[in-house]
DNA sequence: ACTATAGGCAAGTTTTCACTTGCCTATCAA
DNA sequence: TTGATAGGCAAGTGAAAACTTGCCTATAGT
């Protein structure tokens, strides 16, 4: 179950989804293309994003709703907040500086 | 760089590396490799883990020191306290039930 | 009804990654 | 110094992952 978070969060274009859907929630695919290509200089088909959204979407990082002819995507960080704790311990008081 | 860091947990084996070391830090290659065996049941060359271990070092997750004829792994978990903060900001206090 | 927009499906290609194989070097112990 | 142990290098293989291409469906506006 960890192993679909993981693979999700190693392609960097995954990545910069979810950053984009972190500054703006709920955008469609179209939107998702064309701020990755704006911002993150990232020029690829829509099918290759539908693709990426659909790992997100597998690994449950990233909630898809449908309506009418859009689908609108939004975050769901809640998978990742214990993700790496097995190694750090669980709490990180001690490096709050 | 973190993207090398996110590439070197998409791994299974590397993650059982890490929990491996986390158990027992400065372990050896063989050392190594015998225990992912007996208690991951990973069967596998001694240069696979070798390589492994090496894509972890160059994410700054493991460190090694070398004495003799000997090589000693030693984990730090230090590049992962922070690492998915971007998406899930930086405080999870309220998320401690 | 027709057209444009938003998205879906399913090959096929290319690249990347994990792992092996074979041989070589270095340290230590007898 | 010989042999055993710990590890290194590099080319090769196989499979998975990223991305494209071409065509199809569904919703909405006019």
């Amino acid at each position: 179950m960890d192993d679909e978070i993981f693979k999700a969060l190693a392609d960097p274009t995954r990545r910069s989804i979810l950053d984009e859907l972190t500054e703006r929630s709920g955008q469609t695919l179209f939107e998702i293309c064309s701020r990755l290509n704006m911002r993150h200089g990232l020029t690829m088909s829509r099918q290759a994003v539908s693709q990426h959204l659909a790992v997100l979407e597998k690994a449950g990082l990233v909630e898809i709703r449908r309506e009418g002819r859009y689908r609108f995507h939004d975050l769901d960080p809640e998978p990742l907040r214990h993700l790496v704790e097995r190694w750090t311990g669980p709490r990180t008081r001690e490096n709050d500086t």
